[in-house]
RNA sequence: GGCGAUGUAGCUCAGUUGGUUAGAGCACCGGAAUCAUAAUCCGGGUGUCCGGGGUUCGAGUCCCUGCGUCGCCA
């Protein structure tokens, strides 16, 4: 049993969770049953960011403390994740006591290493994005608000690890996953790199970690959000805690905010004297008809809607299964209700409907007895293996999407193995014949649910507790007991008509 | 403009170090069956593997070039 920790960003609180926070956060959970099952000691991190200006400025609007209106609006993420059932281990939030605590802890021993420093500087400032920006950019227009600032601010000393970054970067093949990305990061090494400017004068924004050297300054929310990654794991209190899990063995994150973790974050902890995470992998973004998933375009679609009218399991299984992960992928409802139909609701639901009804008329509610096997029988077998094991491997490479379909491929493979044997015929000559064919099929059924149980746990759950099985039962052949009583469960997944 | 991806069946994608008639799922058409959610099963593809050159006994796979799409940087 070995240690995993994988996380999530710390998501925006004013932000209305959407299907782009969804999706990471089901691969985060996803990524770490799969590990539970396996029984490594998983840590799942998610959390919110809760300072800086637009929380001030809702909250001003509303007419409300920024705490009191962080407090509320975060209650909408955390009850994004229970309807999709996520199990995360910690939810942490920036505002929390504990980790205000050691963000300033951080900035102190910076600030008395050095690797802080005051400036005065002159730019483009955009409000909207709470940071300064370039005259490219503000040409571009994706920035909102842009005004003229001179100010002096406290900056943290980035260009100093510039090199020693790129070293670990060229020397560690798997810290900045999928490959594509990391050429894009060492690309972007290439050229200068700046200091990055961690404070937020007070007469502009108050709403922030007040720095511990200066109380006229906040601290810039990255440089606070990303500390969330070891603070929550006991930096600088529970040693031994830390020393456990740290270094994080996945950072997930879509692939806008790159940058933040593969730059300033790994310069932030070289300059503490902490190691690099094991792996920050990018994912791509759900295109809604052809566009960036954006707010500001107003194309959300709210990820409760389809769980709450499909379940949460339908959500989970689509976005897992129709995402390469690390490419983007466009969401349509049509290409939801096709997925939903096809797998889980004609193969999958079906099938468990087809075995539990033969058990229930023929074999009085009870697991039949397994007999000899002939040539058809082990030859099942063997590719019924042979894909779960395939499933496995791709599980383990994160090639999520084909681990689903190697699964949902042992389903299609029982409703032609039923196919074959018609256990509803062969039980009129041959009742011990037929018994067999239904034990293989319900067995099957077991594997299948077992690999597709992190995708899926609601449903994937109901069917192994109705067979007296768990997740966590190997996928060996032969592991569901004879003369089990099954409690009998029907459309587990309704077909969507139209 | 620089660097890098990518372009395979109507759609979404597989195609290992170049090697037999290029695959899967979905969709579509035909048939079988009736244990089951009109679900299932079987059968059905003349796809200029983006175009053009080249290397090779042999190229979706390697090289050059053109076009399309996209990403990062400028």
């Amino acid at each position: 049993m070995s240690k995993f920790y994988i996380t999530t960003p710390l998501y925006y609180v004013n932000d209305e969770p959407h299907i782009g926070h969804a999706y990471t956060t089901i691969l985060a959970d996803v990524i770490s049953r799969i590990k539970k099952i396996q029984k490594h000691d998983v840590y799942f991190l998610t959390g919110t960011d809760e300072h800086g200006q637009k929380v001030q400025e809702a909250a001003e609007k509303r007419g409300v403390s920024p705490k009191n209106h962080v407090d509320e609006y975060v209650k909408r993420f955390k009850n994004t994740w229970k309807t999709l059932n996520i199990n995360y281990d910690y939810f942490i939030r920036t505002t929390d006591q504990n980790h205000k605590n050691k963000v300033k802890g951080i900035l102190s021993n910076l600030y008395k290493s050095g690797d802080i420093y005051f400036d005065e500087y002159e730019g483009l400032y955009s409000v909207s994005e709470e940071r300064f920006i370039t005259e490219k950019e503000k040409e571009e227009g994706d920035f909102r608000q842009v005004k003229k600032i001179k100010e002096k601010n406290y900056f943290f000393k980035m260009s100093k690890y510039k090199s020693k970054l790129i070293d670990h970067i060229k020397s560690n093949e798997s810290f900045i996953l999928p490959q594509s990305r990391r050429n894009e990061i060492l690309g972007f090494l290439n050229n200068e790199l700046n200091d990055l400017c961690i404070s937020r004068p007070k007469t502009r924004l108050s709403w922030g970690i007040e720095l511990p050297f200066d109380k006229d300054y906040v601290t810039y929310v990255w440089f606070d959000a990303l500390i969330n990654y070891i603070s929550a794991i006991g930096y600088n209190e529970d040693n031994d805690r830390f020393n456990y899990y740290w270094p994080a063995d996945y950072h997930l994150m879509a692939k806008d905010i790159l940058t933040t973790h593969c730059v300033y974050w790994p310069t932030m902890l070289m300059s503490c004297n902490i190691p690099l995470p094991k792996t920050i992998f990018a994912h791509g973004w759900w295109l809604m008809d052809d566009t960036k998933m954006s707010k500001s375009l107003g194309n959300v679609i709210k990820p409760l809607d389809l769980a709450d009218k499909y379940g949460s399991d339908a959500l989970r299984y689509y976005l897992m299964r129709n995402m390469v992960l690390g490419q983007d992928a466009s969401f349509t409802l049509d290409s939801f209700e096709k997925r939903y139909n096809a797998d889980l609701a004609n193969d999958f639901g079906n099938l468990v409907n087809r075995i539990f009804i033969l058990i229930s008329k023929n074999f009085d509610d009870k697991i039949p007895n397994k007999d000899i096997f002939d040539s058809f029988d082990y030859n099942f077998i063997k590719k019924v293996e042979k894909l779960r094991d395939k499933a496995k491997e791709d599980y383990t490479n994160l090639k999520i999407h084909d681990g689903i379909e190697n699964s949902i491929s042992i389903i299609r493979l029982i409703n032609k193995f039923l196919e074959e044997k018609a256990p509803w015929k062969t039980i009129k000559e041959n009742k011990a014949k037929a018994g067999t064919t239904i034990y293989l099929s319900a067995e099957a059924l077991r594997i299948g649910s077992v690999l597709l149980y992190p995708i899926i746990p609601e449903k994937s759950s109901l069917i192994l507790e109705s067979m007296e099985c768990l997740p966590q039962d190997n996928t060996d052949f032969g592991n569901l007991k004879e003369k089990t009583s099954i409690k009998i469960i029907k459309n587990i997944f309704p077909r969507i008509e139209e």
